[in-house]
RNA sequence: GUGGGUGUAGCUCAGCUGGUUAGAGCGCCAGGUUGUGGCCCUGGAGGCCGCGGGUUCAAGUCCCGUCACUCACCCCA
């Protein structure tokens, strides 16, 4: 029944089995690999004040203008729910002290922004990502691009490309942005609507335009780095080259530039292979962000899972992620085998292992074809026979080999069936 | 926000130019085996044909609206 009132919100979805076991799975595997790089996670609140988000990401970037779900509280103010969590971990980190400055963080949850569904676009979608903070260091912005690679590369990810470039140090903005409109004035007629506007207000939006005629135009100016200070592009070098010696295979990519405000310095973007036309899998960089009187400074990423999931299965590398516990499934024939069969099951629980049975008393058949959707390994039978000999049968549900055995034999066969 | 495609059983879908009791496969339940799952056979349950309006003697089918899903643009993870 597709009606509408048992239908989350357009854009939303509700995760149950057995996608689910890919998302455990993944996050499993992702706070294991954080854990082993020394970041702690940090849960932020879903709802922030909108201005946290509307100085640090931009007045004039698109998530702010017109993809935040923003409205108004009980007590009149302006609250949004989060399109991203960078600039949360900033405010968070920036009403502690000094020692916070250099924190390893890490977050994964979902992020909300308005926008019109498609391949690889929810409006509640879910995010990994970390955060180093400090003062720019070109070893902890390639240590962030080596831990995603680790990622991808634990969760069994293949064919994806990381693209790097530098947008300069924050003072250099102004100078880049003046001289970028000095080298395009001759073509601004040749730019499309969109870059027109972009002229004017953020220049640097006009590199990354897929407007082919607007391509054209930036095809033909220099690399932005050349309207760089040195120290701009000394660092950015440093960076290249550290990645160089951890193995990193990155291509340079000069008109990425990302469109959130707050980068600065290095920026770089993973795209994943067979994904359609959201095959953005992960981006990040450098920031500068402004909290009340204070600039946090660090560098980070958020990797969209939903994509990343899509990838996975796409080149079936999701199912090898997913490892599940045997499972032994309990079958009783007979009210007096019922009950005692509920004893012991929960005894097996208190033991460790993972079990389960019929509730309602069915028929044996209609147990044993539960059991066998339940991908049981085992079962265990109990009738009036074994009530009265006090065995069990246990059954492989593989090779469909049985055994009746007495209550240490179980144990004993049970036990050895523990992961531990 | 803009444009295209699609809404029929729990799922995937068929339903020709409008015509009587709306179908299939899978799944589910039961039986074939009153103590054994998967495979096979038989039977059964399950449909406001997304929703609202209109045209017509007659609408799942045509028209309008609406909601949702989906793909793309914009942009982003």
């Amino acid at each position: 029944m597709a009606t509408d009132q048992y239908q989350p919100l357009q854009g939303m979805s509700d995760l149950i089995a057995p996608e689910i076991d890919l998302w455990q799975a993944l996050e499993a595997r992702s706070r294991e690999l954080l854990d082993r790089y020394a970041f702690t996670e940090i849960r932020t609140p879903v709802l922030e004040r909108t201005s946290v988000f509307a100085r640090s990401i931009g007045d004039t970037t698109d998530i702010v203008q017109k993809e935040m779900y923003t409205f108004e509280d009980r007590g009149g103010r302006s609250v949004t729910l989060r399109p991203e969590a960078t600039a949360g971990v900033m405010r968070h980190v920036a009403g502690q002290g000094p020692e916070a400055l250099e924190s390893r963080l890490y977050y994964l949850g979902p992020m909300f922004r308005a926008e019109r569904p498609q391949a690889g676009r929810k409006r509640q979608f879910h995010q990994l990502g970390a955060e180093i903070l400090g003062p720019p260091n070109a070893a902890a912005d390639a240590e962030c691009i080596v831990l995603q690679k680790h990622l991808l590369d634990e969760w069994g990810l293949k064919d994806y490309r990381i693209r790097i470039n530098t947008r300069g140090l924050p003072e250099d903005r102004r100078s880049v942005g003046a001289a970028l409109r000095d080298a395009l004035s001759p073509s601004v007629s040749a730019l499309c609507e969109d870059c027109r506007r972009r002229y004017e207000t953020n220049p640097l939006r006009i590199l990354d335009c897929k407007n082919e005629s607007c391509g054209r135009e930036v095809d033909r100016l220099p690399p932005i780095t050349h309207f760089m200070s040195s120290e701009a592009r000394d660092y950015f070098q440093e960076v290249l080259r550290l990645l160089k010696r951890l193995d990193i295979p990155v291509e340079e990519q000069p008109r990425l530039v990302r469109g959130l405000d707050y980068y600065v310095h290095t920026v770089w973007e993973i795209t994943g292979t067979a994904l359609g036309a959201q095959d953005a899998i992960s981006g990040g960089g450098r920031y500068v962000i402004p909290i009340g009187e204070k600039e946090v400074e660090g560098v980070g990423f958020a990797m969209g899972l939903e994509r990343v999931m899509v990838a996975l299965r796409e080149q079936k590398a999701d199912r090898k992620l997913i490892s599940k516990r045997p499972k032994i499934w309990l079958i009783s024939a007979g009210t007096a085998a019922f009950e005692e069969n509920l004893v012991l099951m929960q005894s097996l629980r208190m033991r460790g292992l993972c079990c389960g049975m019929d509730l309602q008393g069915r028929s044996l058949k209609a147990q044993m074809r539960t059991a066998n959707r339940q991908s049981a390994a085992h079962v265990i039978i109990r009738g009036e026979q074994e009530m009265e000999r006090g065995t069990f049968v246990l059954k492989d549900m593989a090779t469909g080999e049985q055994e009746e055995l007495d209550m240490p034999g179980l144990m004993e066969r049970v036990q050895a069936l523990t992961p531990f």
